[in-house]
DNA sequence: GCTAACTAGAGCAGGTGCTTTGCAC
DNA sequence: CCTGCTCTAGTTAGC
């Protein structure tokens, strides 16, 4: 189907025109046939890089030409950032905005744009605040759907369409997904056509590699000359004959592990397979960004000869320079681990699963799920650069060969099995729809679940009735918490109710947060960190010992049990002391055993559990603990001691390392800074002329407004 | 015959990722 | 539950 034979706008077909696109590919065609563009619900279950998401874009920008606003969900922030760049593409025919928890296009101006890309728990967010511009919403999309089968995310999806459907809005849903087993029910549930193919723009090889082969699942089988462990040769191998590499591990250590090994096997390759002036250039660049100088140092070694790990310890910007110098081609291998499994796309010619196992803390060593495989198996083949991708799987004994290839290569992948109507899921949404005024019954709750996957999936000949049951639980408990009251069958929010449903909160949590901000004895720092961290979804630190300062003001402010939870997150609240103690970051990375990523990990929860406790304190009427928890918060975003803070929260380009110089040279208010000249400043460690005069000017215009 | 260097074996620690607030007018 | 690292003891090579 050629581009011009489509009825949408003329401006519409020439930008595509412009990007090079001249037809469609076999199931974007499809797609068409199936109505995408007629505002049909669809449901396109296709191949990564088959242009399911092109066609997204186009139904969204033809929604915003005939003056309807289009919303377009993703599970990332990182992918969020990825589509606006695509969106840019269209240049003034839309204005697109983007809102997630990080970043807003200001919540209250979103009407202004066209269409707005949202993360999922965003949306839905978004959903319990009702703002009027939802009227207006003529397009959903929402990218890879089958995360409807997370335990825990795909319950906000479900949810988030629940609330679309009750508003009775006459929007189109588009939901893109991978392959999985029950596409057809998916489909029956949103009401959607569906449309499955197989088809990819670059064919997929797949293979199962022991001693020296690769077994393909056509019954072929060639030799790989490098030789060495399995994933150095490999890799090595695919890169001597020009291509890339990606292999995913299952932890951090051996992502690290395996790109030294691959890296070393690389610089003793007979003949020269990188270019050293572009690695080098980009290792120093590393270095330079990385927080700490020993992991930058790590990596920046491995990047010099053309190989990077890329994990969840690594901050965001590392990260990005990692996948942008591997998309340009200077990084020629990266080990991952399932950061880049699900996250930006970003293609290899061969794509190496060293390990099909993961451990998992109940099960032990746990096999990865089909899906999984099929989604890193999928970026094999770079589009353009490559004429076959291949996946391999690595296989640890002969006869694991035969097995890998039925289990995964061959096997069909699981069904999407909903988990709304599980606790803690069911209360969380059940709260969130009360309060944000889409039921306020048990009746209306029902009717509200009714239109669930999860009901829809429930083969029960009673269902209505457990499902009432349930509800009814639910709301029990959400009532004992005082988040919800009940009259008759009437079920009402209270204000505590609704906030917890605004700020997002677990309801456990937040009851959580509520009985320990009465019971404080004493307000100390130690203690409000205890208390924000025994949120169930914070991260413990792995190492640190039980410091017993910590532990003493902790027990002088609250009872609790000393038991190994209280242990765990003492370390961690011990952690975090260093931290706004302004103690060194390497010193902290060593000795807490925690990455720069993580740290940012902590940081950013902090920034919503703290306040949002700060929130919830004032509203029972704690107002002291209120305030010294926001004060507490605000120490662990910026990492510094409270006299910092007016210089760290006021002027950009000072952090936790200038702020302190700034004070310790004398220089403590934004005042003092305003009275001081651009060469007393720019003569300080850490400071040069330029960043002198902007923060003298911003402290400037700080005194002159105030 | 001594030292240094390497190897084998036992014992033990440790083992993914990700999202979520509200601020005026 | 298994892998991989560390530590130790024992062996071997070299002078």
């Amino acid at each position: 189907m050629e581009i011009s034979e489509l009825s949408l706008d003329e401006r519409l077909i020439s930008v595509l025109k412009e990007r090079g696109v001249r037809r469609l590919f076999p199931p974007q065609a499809e797609a068409v046939r199936a109505g995408i563009f007629e505002g049909r619900h669809v449901l396109l279950c296709t191949a990564t890089a088959s242009g399911k998401s092109l066609l997204a874009e186009v139904a969204s920008v033809k929604t915003a030409l005939e003056g309807g606003m289009a919303l377009y969900a993703v599970p990332l922030k990182a992918l969020a950032y990825e589509k606006l760049v695509h969106f840019s593409h269209y240049g003034n025919l839309v204005k697109v905005g983007v809102s997630t928890g990080d970043f807003d296009s200001d919540d209250r101006r979103l009407y202004e744009y066209d269409v707005v890309v949202v993360t999922y728990e965003k949306l839905d967010s978004l959903l319990r605040h009702r703002p009027g511009w939802l009227s207006s919403v003529k397009t959903v999309v929402i990218d890879e759907i089958h995360y409807l089968g997370d335990p825990k995310r795909g319950a906000v999806l479900e949810s988030i369409i629940a609330k679309i459907k009750h508003l009775g809005l006459r929007a189109q849903f588009i939901g893109l997904s991978a392959t999985v087993g029950n596409a057809t029910e998916v489909a029956d549930w949103l009401g959607a056509r569906l449309v499955v193919s197989s088809w990819r723009p670059v064919p997929l090889r797949e293979g199962v590699y022991y001693g020296g082969r690769i077994y393909f699942s056509d019954g072929s089988h060639r030799a790989v000359s490098a030789s060495g462990d399995a994933e150095v040769a490999l890799a090595v191998d695919v890169v001597a004959e020009g291509g890339q590499a990606l292999v995913f591990t299952n932890s951090r250590s051996s992502t690290a592990r395996l790109a030294k090994a691959i890296a070393r096997a690389i610089a003793a390759y007979p003949t020269k397979l990188i270019n050293v002036a572009e690695t080098e250039a980009l290792a120093e660049e590393i270095l330079r960004v990385s927080s700490s100088k020993i992991i930058g140092r790590e990596l920046a070694e491995v990047v010099a000869r053309g190989v990077a790990f890329h994990n969840a310890g690594l901050e965001l910007e590392v990260r990005r320079l990692v996948e942008d110098g591997f998309r340009r081609g200077v990084i020629k291998v990266v080990v991952s681990t399932t950061t880049l499994a699900a996250g930006v796309n970003l293609p290899a010619r061969r794509v190496v699963i060293a390990d099909y196992e993961r451990f998992d803390p109940v099960v032990g060593r746990e096999e990865i799920p089909v899906l999984e495989y099929k989604q890193m198996a999928g970026r094999a083949g770079r589009p353009g650069l490559d004429a076959v991708g291949e996946a391999v799987i690595v296989a640890r004994s002969k006869n694991e060969v035969g097995y890998l290839m039925e289990r995964y290569i061959k096997g069909q992948v699981e069904n999407i099995k909903s988990h709304i109507l599980l606790e803690p899921n069911l209360r969380t949404h059940v709260l969130g729809a009360v309060g944000g005024g889409y039921a306020g019954s048990i009746d209306e709750l029902v009717e509200f679940f009714s239109n669930t996957l999860g009901y829809f999936q429930s083969k029960i000949a009673v269902k209505s009735a457990v499902l009432r049951s349930k509800i009814a639980a639910a709301v029990e408990k959400l009532a004992e918490w005082g988040f919800l009251e009940r009259d008759g069958d009437y079920v009402y929010a209270t204000e505590l109710g609704r906030q917890v449903a605004r700020l997002y909160l677990d309801p456990e949590t937040a009851a959580r947060y509520i009985d320990f901000i009465k019971s404080l004895k004493e307000g100390n720092t130690a203690a409000y960190l205890y208390i924000v961290l025994t949120a169930p979804d914070f991260p413990r630190v792995r190492r640190g010992r039980v410091d017993k300062r910590v532990v003493e003001e902790v027990l002088k402010a609250l009872d609790v049990e000393e038991d190994e939870e209280f242990e765990d997150v003492v370390k961690t609240v011990a952690m975090l002391m260093a931290w706004i103690e302004e103690a060194d970051e390497d010193v902290i990375f060593e000795k807490f055993e925690v990455a720069p990523g993580d740290l940012r990990v902590y940081i950013d929860l902090f920034d919503w559990l703290g306040n949002a406790a700060a929130k919830l304190a004032g509203i029972i009427g704690e107002e002291e603990h209120r305030r010294r928890l926001e004060v507490v918060t605000a120490r662990v975003i910026y990492g510094v001691r409270e006299e910092l803070l007016e210089l760290v929260t006021t002027l950009r380009g000072v952090g936790r390392v200038r702020a302190r110089t700034l004070y310790n040279f004398g220089y403590r208010t934004v005042r003092d800074i305003a009275r001081a000249s651009i060469r007393e400043i720019a003569s300080l460690p850490g400071f040069g002329e330029k960043l002198a005069k902007s923060i003298i000017e911003q402290a400037r215009q700080l005194v002159e407004t105030s």
